[in-house]
RNA sequence: CGCGGGGUGGAGCAGUUGGCAGCUCGUUGGGCUCAUAACCCAAAGGUCGCAGGUUCGAGUCCUGCCUCCGCAACCA
């Protein structure tokens, strides 16, 4: 399929300014699931996810707490390790802007710029809050006063560095009409395009020397970098990009897919491009932007009292429950709406009654009229088997069609089209008329044909539900080996004599509605 | 006239290159009893924001308008 096995893949590094939100831990979802797909289908995959720790903000929230800006992302750093393991987010490094290794090259890079020109000095206006330490654009201001605290604010000049976008911007033109695919969805490319691109770049600001909290510049150490030169450059840092090791640098780069918030596609979307060809990289082959959790009012505020966390639901629901509703909510490029309504519901309808509930009828079945011995050496086939046989293949084959372009929601939605046929397809064969009838031969095809739809259908399921992919396979008594990817086209890999478990355990337990919308709405009030 | 995105049956959404309006939930009726009172089938329900236009044919293309949301460059 690919000349090219291995496969890197980036989250953004995250911004510790505040408590990580659904919209973080959603998009580590979405990143492990790309993940775990690829992995299964052979890829030697790498994935990247850090912190984003410098910057004026995160001074200011540390002086806050009476923490060094260092203490501060160290809890903060440790915090997002927990939630990460706690999600089982697999990836492979996690990179911190305030290591050394990150640091060091970041310099080796800016003397590179700086040695071929593409810095120069220059002066930063703008609108400054004095009380907020901050500046701020013409049109951020709210009636000509800061928009955080409404307070005057002054025009102000500084000393600053700047990169020379200009100088790339017909190469990046270039390469965006030679690569009109590089950004997903294309309307986030549109949208840069529109404003930033087709009206003329401008130079980046990249340094300043209002704070310290920042790495400083090597020719000039009263300036510090400015978020995104600082940023970006992560992507291939924690790669060991410049330093004495790059081993991994020289196998996992160019990045196979960076996935970014749409908010910030446009620094991916042109600042990036522009520094790695500056440095005569290559560049990243795709820029996925996702888009965002919404509530019913709106954005997510906490004095509207409508923010969830995603520990909220993990802790009750466990990661799984979590994980699948998250995936199969937000569609491509779209913003999606998340309710506890919602959320409970696609729990017992999704999870408990259609995927918990077929395991738990199947492995009753089995028991009940094989004493747990999933039938095989099939010999008798029913009307529907051919039915379920191509369902299977169809939704296989969508399902990766969906994943090879990241439509992950799409994905989900097709795995649970083979889910509902398999239930159907109970109903069809009904299996107890059978048992009465003592068709002995046509039961065992029809256990058995349950029995391998549910084999493949936890192999499907584990980018997405890894933990309730490996319950499915150990309530049934299949092994692991017997599971892999490439099995989904044999339709013998159940060993002779394999076993089920003697009572089923469900997956998902089924929920009480109401008592489950009233628990949520209030973890999301702060109760 | 800054930019972008929405406005599709009660709710939340899909609708790829224009070709008989789909999905999930809800509602109504029916079937089944293996199962976590789960599962399966069927029906009702839509002027696809409004007004024009192109076309044999438009939710899908063009024009204008109404309305909601997000972003506006150094703010992650």
């Amino acid at each position: 399929m690919e000349e090219n096995k291995k496969f890197y893949i980036t989250t953004p590094i995250y911004y510790p300014s505040g408590k990580f939100h659904i919209g973080t831990a959603y998009c580590q979802c979405i990143v492990d699931s790309i993940k775990r797909y690829k992995k299964a289908r052979g890829y030697d995959v790498y994935m990247l996810t850090g912190l984003d720790e410098h910057g004026q903000k995160i001074q200011t929230v540390a002086e806050k707490n009476g923490l060094t800006p260092q203490q501060h992302v160290d809890n903060m750093a440790k915090a997002a390790i927990k939630l990460w393991k706690l999600m089982d987010i697999e990836y492979d490094d996690f990179i911190r802007t305030t290591e050394e290794r990150h640091m060091k090259t970041v310099q080796k890079i800016v003397q590179i710029f700086l040695d071929n020109g593409d810095i120069y000095k220059g002066e930063y206006e703008g609108w400054y809050c004095m009380p907020c330490e901050n500046y701020f654009t013409q049109t951020q201001l709210v009636d000509g006063k800061c928009p955080d605290c409404g307070r005057e604010v002054k025009k102000m000049k500084e000393e600053a560095y700047f990169f020379n976008m200009k100088k790339y911007e017909n190469w990046l033109k270039e390469f965006y009409s030679k690569n009109p695919d590089f950004i997903v969805p294309e309307t986030r490319k549109n949208e840069i395009f529109k404003n930033f691109i087709d009206p003329g770049l401008e130079d980046l600001c990249i340094s300043r020397c209002t704070f310290d909290w920042g790495i400083p510049m090597p020719n000039d150490p009263n300036h510090v970098l400015y978020v995104w030169l600082d940023a970006l450059t992560n992507y291939i840092t924690a790669l060991g990009y410049l330093s004495d090791d790059d081993t991994l640098f020289k196998k996992y780069w160019p990045a196979d897919l960076h996935v970014v918030g749409k908010e910030i596609i446009r620094f991916h979307g042109i600042y990036w491009p522009i520094f790695l060809h500056a440095l005569g990289l290559e560049l990243p082959k795709k820029l996925y932007a996702h888009s965002w959790v919404v509530m019913k009012d709106g954005k997510m505020s906490k004095s509207v009292g409508n923010v969830i966390y995603p520990e909220t639901l993990i802790d009750r629901y466990g990661i799984d429950a979590t994980k699948y509703y998250l995936l199969q909510l937000m569609s491509f490029g779209q913003d999606s709406m998340f309710t506890p309504e919602d959320f409970i519901e696609r729990y017992n309808y999704d999870l408990a009654n259609d995927l918990g509930n077929l395991l738990n009828r199947t492995i009753g079945m089995i028991n009940k009229y094989f004493g747990g011995i999933i039938p095989t050496n099939i010999t008798k086939k029913t009307d529907f088997d051919d039915d379920l046989h191509n369902c299977a293949k169809e939704q296989i084959s969508k399902i990766e069609e969906n994943m090879d372009t990241y439509h992950v929601r799409d994905a989900i939605h097709d795995l649970w089209k083979y889910i509902s046929r398999t239930n159907k397809y109970i109903d069809e064969t009904a299996p107890w008329v059978l048992a009465k009838e003592e068709n002995t031969e046509k039961l065992k095809t029809v256990m058995f044909n349950l029995a391998e739809a549910l084999r493949k259908i936890a192999i499907l399921s584990e980018p997405f539900i890894a933990n309730s992919s490996k319950k499915i396979l150990k309530q049934l008594g299949i092994s692991e080996d017997c599971a892999t990817w490439d099995s989904l086209n044999e339709y013998n890999m159940i060993k002779e004599g394999t076993k089920v478990i003697e009572q089923g355990e469900p997956l998902f337990a089924r929920l009480d509605k109401e008592e489950e919308i009233e628990y949520i709405k209030n973890a999301m009030k702060g109760k």
